[in-house]
DNA sequence: TTATATTTTTACCAGTTGGTAAACAAAACA
DNA sequence: TGTTTTGTTTACCAACTGGTAAAAATATAA
């Protein structure tokens, strides 16, 4: 009882605490085996819990699986709205969004990996949000590209292609890092590696949009 | 006994049909619910067959994954090690490569997303495959494509980008399909629109590089 | 301190699943 | 035709897993 005002008791940051390390624990799980290969009580071990005690944070693991894609999807809807594509100047826009896709690859890799395997998967879980979030928003920044290209800013292509271009490029570096790390021969992509990467790919897609001053 | 020669009599005949069904239809579960959510049983239900039957045909699950993400990446290998990049016209050459790649995606979407799941889940099981097979032609294309950079013929920018570019957006048609359908309200990406996408990827690839003639 | 609410542990179980063993059926061979 | 090889079905099970029930422990409030 009490407690009305904002102070937060220990139990409640004990609680935000480990509920926020059951979710880390669980998205890297997740990321690694899919929604059926990860098993609670490998989610509980990594997160130096029981199971039974995880089950007490979460009830069941399609509710834990949902908050993890929540988390991550939340994360990337923060990020990408706040740089509104601005109708002036594409170029700054495209550079803007493009690191912002790229930071988020390389600080949410587990998330984005979850992400990939429930969209593959046919997105049993997450449909609803795609039709009610992303969807709207995928439709506002088309408008604003095509009056990029009515403008004769940039190629005219069109802004469809361009955006699952964008996605897949970024996105690939944080799902398909482990074939990347192969490739390349690193154990990982460390931190300066990560930012070459970064204006690379800034440059393939303002080449491939026409948008470079250069 | 017998049969040293080269006619197959109608059990093996029959064999292959029903082997190639069985991967058929695993790779459909495989791509829906990854290797751990496919069972034998529901593998089996879409073959027409029995579970134990199907076990008689392959021995164990690991056994048939591997065979699914063997026949998967031969197709690709067989596909990609044909058109050998050519050092002397690089817009042929990605036109012909691109337009086989998103070909592969059209072709075998589920492959691709079992490829997509294996890779995401770090490669427990095709990695020695990525590194004998896949390694040694990627280092070989790098080489090509470094000699355009060196005449001049396309932008400088470190070709391992490029190429995960080209896969990250040709294969976000198989694996992100999904997503598509759903942002562009479609109940399936159609032949025509895919023709259309393919072409879409084929100029947004081109100007990229620099290699575009217009 | 005592009562109450929260957290953790212990004990357990029902459903699913990959896989084995063996009986049974059908085709190919001699 | 009888025999052997190949293919299919039936019966079954051990291991794992998500989840329940409730007791035990710990922290908070009065």
């Amino acid at each position: 009882m009490v407690n009305k005002g904002s102070k937060k008791t220990k139990q409640a940051i004990n609680r935000e605490i480990l509920e926020s390390r059951i979710l880390r624990s669980a998205e890297i799980i997740f990321a690694e085996k899919g929604f059926s290969g990860a098993s609670m009580e490998r989610i509980a071990e990594r997160a130096n819990i029981s199971k039974q005690n995880l089950i007490y944070y979460f009830a069941n693991k399609d509710l834990l699986y949902k908050r993890v894609l929540q988390e991550t999807l939340g994360a990337w809807i923060d990020k990408l709205q706040l740089l509104e594509l601005s109708e002036a100047d594409p170029e700054t826009s495209i550079r803007h969004y493009v690191k912002a896709k790229m930071q988020l690859s390389r600080d949410y890799p587990y998330g984005s990996k979850v992400f990939a395997h429930e969209i593959i998967g046919g997105a049993p879980v997450l449909r609803p949000y795609l039709v009610s979030d992303l969807k709207p928003q995928f439709e506002r920044d088309i408008k604003v590209v095509n009056s990029w290209i009515n403008k004769g800013f940039i190629n005219k292509i069109d802004p469809a292609y361009f955006f699952f271009m964008i996605w897949a490029t970024t996105q690939s570096y944080a799902d398909f890092s482990t074939q990347m790390e192969i490739l390349m021969g690193q154990s990982q992509l460390q931190e300066e590696s990560y930012s070459r990467a970064e204006r690379a790919v800034t440059e393939l897609i303002l080449h491939a949009l026409g948008a470079s001053k250069k």
